[in-house]
DNA sequence: GTCTATACGCCGATAGAC
DNA sequence: GTCTATCGGCGTATAGAC
């Protein structure tokens, strides 16, 4: 039925504005400081009440935005892949992906580099066990065996080339660094493949 | 009096257990997780009202805390800067120092590295603005004066050198790296000190 | 299926006995 | 200066009218 699809993509339709208000509002003064009612006065659903209709407590929202954003990068990342052969152009799309979210949608980087996840949300696997951050550990693994990484493992490979990487991002996210994140990139990126990149 | 100076430091004693409960709890748990009841439990206060006769509310607790180990990491880093002279030597020794702290004293590390203190103290300075931190970019600005290291400014020499060395603790800290911080400790210096030293 | 009203619990904080 | 008792408020969550 037409009324029945309608209907259901207006259910969704305030489903994802309630996520949208949420991530803003966890970003900006974190899970434990954002109230339903907040939330709810920030979408479409005016009333604390009416968020119970979409999700069954405040943490499944949470929940639900964070497995969207995994999702999203896990996607991303597939597609960069596919795309690309060789895993030093690989990193340097997910390089890219990063400092444009930043850019663009700062919520969401901030949802993964500042905000402490396992706080509001323990029952959840840690980032670095999340489908996206296997996929970037297998990029790295990638290198490594193909010879154009030199670093012994893929994990202390992603804690060097990331470190840089997220923590320029991180300083932009905080306003420490004032610039756009763009224009930190080719920078970080040179420093952080030179060191991982096995010098011939 | 002897009896007065006794007493005091019996409450300096009780002062410093519940500062280290809400330590141990906070990092272990987060700030908003952590009731008053839990932390006089933990400590020698075995009721959450005696704690509001040592501090003001929960808030100035966790920002006692903060000033307590911002301190203690100054001071650390004001020793190491009156023992060595240059800069690279200063940097060794401040990363030698963050690993042993993240073996000896994690908790310390999980509060600077972990946890969001933003979310839970937002008046207070962000860690970055903190004498600490500030004098660790002035070691990296002597750095680039001297000509031993190659970054533009110092801001950006610290992403890229403590991004290498904080995100490897961080992994450490959450047990994603499973070793000691310790184990890592060469490997992270080399390739963090290589991607900011200017190669002559 | 949305809003009003309300219940319930938890926790931060205070008052007062000893 | 410490413990007992208790208040007050906020915020999550539900029930019930329309």
């Amino acid at each position: 039925m037409d009324k029945e699809t309608q209907k259901e993509q207006e259910k969704e339709k305030v489903r994802d504005e309630i996520l949208a208000a949420a991530l803003k509002l966890f970003t900006e003064k974190g899970y434990f400081n954002t109230s339903l009612g907040e939330i709810a006065e920030a979408s479409g659903v005016k009333t604390a009440a009416g968020v119970y209709k979409h999700f069954k407590n405040k943490q499944e929202i949470a929940s639900a935005l964070y497995a969207w954003i995994v999702d999203r990068l896990s996607v991303s990342i597939d597609d960069i892949r596919r795309r690309n052969r060789k895993s030093p152009e690989q990193l340097r799309e997910i390089v890219d992906l990063w400092f444009r979210l930043t850019d663009d949608a700062p919520e969401v980087m901030r949802f993964i580099l500042v905000l402490n996840v396992s706080e509001f949300l323990p029952d959840e696997k840690p980032l670095m066990e999340s489908p996206a951050f296997i996929k970037i550990l297998r990029v790295l693994h990638g290198g490594i065996k193909a010879g154009d990484i030199k670093a012994v493992d893929s994990q202390r490979a992603y804690c060097s080339f990331f470190g840089i990487i997220e923590n320029t991002l991180k300083q932009v996210l905080t306003g420490t660094l004032t610039k756009k994140a763009d224009y930190y990139q080719n920078d970080a990126w040179s420093i952080a493949w030179d060191g991982i990149a096995k010098d011939s």
